[in-house]
DNA sequence: TATTGTTATACTCTATAACTATA
DNA sequence: TATAGTTATAGAGTATAACAATA
């Protein structure tokens, strides 16, 4: 999926190229399974952020998501082009938008959720439950870390 | 390293979030520890293919990085520049450059191997040798499955 | 005619600067 | 004066197309 050839088991063997592959393997599963959804994976990430969360301006979730503003923006576009999440203006302090999900983006979130468990499952595929558990495990101690 | 605040559980739990995170963390660390001898992770990485192997032509070392040849120019350039590599018309094909590495190259490498050791082992720093063996081999199954 | 290395061009992604409307 | 959203612009990074030398 990322090379056709043999590199070696010294490269191949190097955290940074294992979690590289990991990484654009699930991309690409990814791709696969949200298509029918009409989201990226990082769409689904935004409607997901959305979801768990008090409504919060464009900034804000900007922010939280690790996003500039200006990026931000067209995310929004593109999400609100799908009528998927809403913005409305502030009653408070109406240079701000509040962004909401519409009933259309909980619906879609809802199914782009299960088509991710499926696409991470199939990255999974070779290991068994308890390892896949031991993974995500492992791998959430070594980004916490670095919180 | 990644974001400052958090970004609720349903979304920190997510495999891409996780495998995402962990490799910028690593890619920062490598970007700090790789400083001192001037070359990037990507560049030892090229470093690392070209010592394990025959001398190959760019095209060859290319593919098999899987990096596009128009690309493999600028790496090549950038290398060679730095006197760590070499490029060396072939004698039987005079349309290739055999790719090779200078004494530069091999002594650069092998300081540049601690250095990138080193930034593995400080991204793992939770993780005791058991459970650092463990994520590694967990990744290698899930890649390998796809080879 | 096809292939290697190269250069020129275009495309994507993201960040910086500048504009507007509000505060 | 400062801030939220937006737009315009510029910068990396990478891919596609075109070119010269060689096969």
């Amino acid at each position: 999926m990322t090379s056709e050839a043999d590199l070696g088991p010294r490269l191949s063997r190097r955290l940074a190229y294992l979690l590289k592959r990991a990484m654009v393997d699930l991309d690409t599963l990814h791709e696969q399974h949200l298509r029918p959804f009409g989201i990226t994976a990082r769409e689904l990430a935004v409607l997901l952020f959305l979801d768990g969360r008090e409504p919060e301006s464009q900034q804000q979730a900007a922010a939280h998501l690790g996003v500039d503003r200006t990026t931000m923006v067209g995310l929004l576009d593109a999400l609100e082009g799908k009528d998927l999440v809403a913005r409305r203006p502030d009653v408070e302090d109406r240079r701000r938008n509040v962004i909401v999900l519409t009933d259309t983006g909980q619906a879609t979130l809802r199914k782009a959720m299960r088509a991710s468990d499926a696409a991470e499952r199939q990255l999974l595929a070779e290991l068994d439950d308890r390892e896949a558990a031991q993974l995500r495990e492992l791998l959430k101690r070594v980004t916490s870390g670095r919180a």
